[in-house]
RNA sequence: CGCGGGGUGGAGCAGCCCGGUAGCUCGUCAGGCUCAUAACCUGAAGGUCAUAGGUUCAAAUCCUAUCCCCGCAC
């Protein structure tokens, strides 16, 4: 047996449940996606990876500016759905969305909640040193990310985890995930757990604003804000080259023991002092150039000791 | 036509402005030193300088076009 669904998301993250529950056989009325939109070098116009995916798929795609036009909605309601799988989309539903399928609409949450509601809950996770993750299945509400869980799995964080490694694991347990809860709300036996209120945390899109790396923070800090942004969009600092300052971005780090003035680099190896200990920066892009290991870096840009960076 | 950086032996870079025998660091291979080593010493292999045209006695270097990679903006 299987369920008529629309599927909702748009970026990289929501492709592999998309294709979790096409592999599952479930029919897929439509996909939703965010309108393509000017990315990358040239601004050109390009469809989001899950419209991509799916018209690849040979699936329907819709890619309304808002899900709240009126005529979308009835559009939606008029699809006949017997449920909605929401992952990453990246516009609020209104109610009436939410409640149009026979068996309600279901999200994909990259979080243990009620901690990490909202946008950027793989990169908070990170940045904020959690140790533990997860991915889980929630039946939406009208508050953002407040719906009852019905199913969730753990992950660990390990001290070389950045954004870019926990996004896939968690994309692609997310995909079983929610096939699985799908399986079990088509049984009619999916229980629901109310989401308790202490521990609830937001977390917030990550602004342009905070990648740039402060060195007078302690170390686990800086050390958790480069792997929280790592690879995209990229935690950075400014160095010295030859021909002038140079925008690095650090994708990989750990934090060390260490001493000295914030900013300072410490020894041959990419060790730089914080506000409090230091980090060992492994792995580094600096602007015009792909991502290089630290050896590699260091050979075609040599930032010894003694040297400074902000 | 949004702005900018880059494509040079296996890796990372310099050389390009001011055309004239292709260089550095690392790696690889061989030999040596050493109780030993990712250390050190000696030597060697390895590049049609992204591609296609053009200018020139001569092009990695100047001109034109194309392809690819990347940063910003978004």
């Amino acid at each position: 047996m299987t369920l008529r669904l629309a599927f909702l998301g748009t970026p990289d993250f929501s492709v592999p449940t998309l294709a979790a529950l096409i592999q599952a056989g479930h029919e897929i009325a439509c996909v939703y996606a965010q309108p393509p939109a000017p990315r990358g070098r040239g601004q050109a116009l390009r469809p989001s990876p899950t419209h991509a995916f799916a018209e690849e798929a040979g699936l329907s795609v819709r890619t309304p500016a808002s899900m709240r036009d009126p005529e979308e909605v009835a559009a939606f309601a008029a699809l006949g759905l017997d449920a909605a799988v929401v992952v990453a989309f990246g516009q609020i539903l209104p109610e009436a969305v939410l409640e149009a399928p026979r068996l309600g609409s279901y999200n994909l949450h990259a979080s243990l909640l009620p901690r990490w509601r909202g946008a950027a809950p793989i990169q908070r996770a990170i940045m904020a040193g959690d140790a533990v993750t997860g991915a889980e299945v929630m039946r939406m509400t009208a508050g953002l990310d407040e719906g009852p869980v019905i199913a969730s799995v753990r992950l660990r964080i390990d001290a070389l985890e950045t954004a870019g490694t926990l996004h896939d694991r968690l994309a692609t347990a997310g995909a079983r995930l929610m096939a699985e809860a799908i399986d079990r709300i088509e049984r009619g036996e999916a229980a629901t757990t109310p989401q308790p209120d202490e521990g609830a945390t937001y977390a917030k899109k990550i602004r342009p604003s905070e990648t740039r790396i402060r060195w007078d923070r302690a170390a686990p800090r800086v050390d958790g804000q480069i792997r929280g942004l790592s690879p995209f969009p990229g935690a950075w600092f400014m160095a010295q080259g030859e021909r002038g300052p140079v925008r690095v971005k650090a994708l990989l780090s750990c934090a060390v023991e260490g001493e000295g003035e914030p900013g300072q680099v410490l020894d041959d190896e990419l060790t730089i002092a914080c506000g409090e200990g230091a980090i060992r920066i492994l792995r580094a892009q600096r602007e015009g150039r792909s991502p290089q290991d630290a050896a590699d870096f260091l050979r075609g840009f040599p930032l010894r000791s003694g040297a400074r960076v902000s």
